[in-house]
DNA sequence: GCCAACGTTGGC
DNA sequence: GCCAACGTTGGC
């Protein structure tokens, strides 16, 4: 099993918006980045574990645990000519973007800043803490993942 | 709101 | 295939 973390602006979508949602989950869209298409596409599977990190938030900071519970599908709003998402290169029989469902499992009992993270020595080679770094789905290494589990608690 | 860093686009 | 211009991300 991996794991994985998403960002999200919280004012677009935030993780207490996916604790609302019906059966808390939701479909993963609007990803635009052929990198992060990748791993939505191939790389993330049914149980995999995700970190739900806020970004352009105050603070910035990983605040909840979710699952993924449907593979990688095509992402409907490339299709839609009224959505924000629309890419006219797209079609039915060649997708381009792609996205996982998934599931709110916990929220941490405490956010993890950004600042905390990155004070943390055992976690400073994760991508979300490089300069420059603005993948918005990213693999994390498995005692990454404990890790923050423990610091945030669940 | 600023701006550094990065990805994408398109002319050549 | 290079690279300048442009758009976007996201911390601050």
């Amino acid at each position: 099993m991996q794991h994985w973390l998403l960002k999200t602006e919280p004012e677009a979508f935030s993780f207490d918006d996916l604790l609302r949602a019906p059966k808390k989950t939701t479909g993963w869209d609007g990803i635009r980045n052929y990198q992060a298409r990748n791993f939505l596409r191939d790389g993330m599977k049914k149980g995999d574990r995700v970190l739900i990190y806020h970004s352009n938030a105050e603070p910035p900071a990983v605040v909840g645990v979710a699952e993924v519970v449907r593979e990688g599908y095509p992402d409907p709003t490339q299709f839609d000519p009224d959505d924000d998402h629309f890419d006219a290169g797209a079609t039915r029989e060649a997708p381009r973007w792609f996205q996982v469902d998934v599931k709110a499992w916990r929220k941490l009992k405490r956010p993890l800043s950004l600042d905390e993270l990155r004070s943390v020595r055992a976690l400073a080679k994760m991508p979300l803490l490089q300069r420059g770094q603005r993948l918005s789905v990213q693999p994390v290494g498995p005692h990454e993942f404990e890790l923050i589990l423990e610091l945030g608690g669940t």
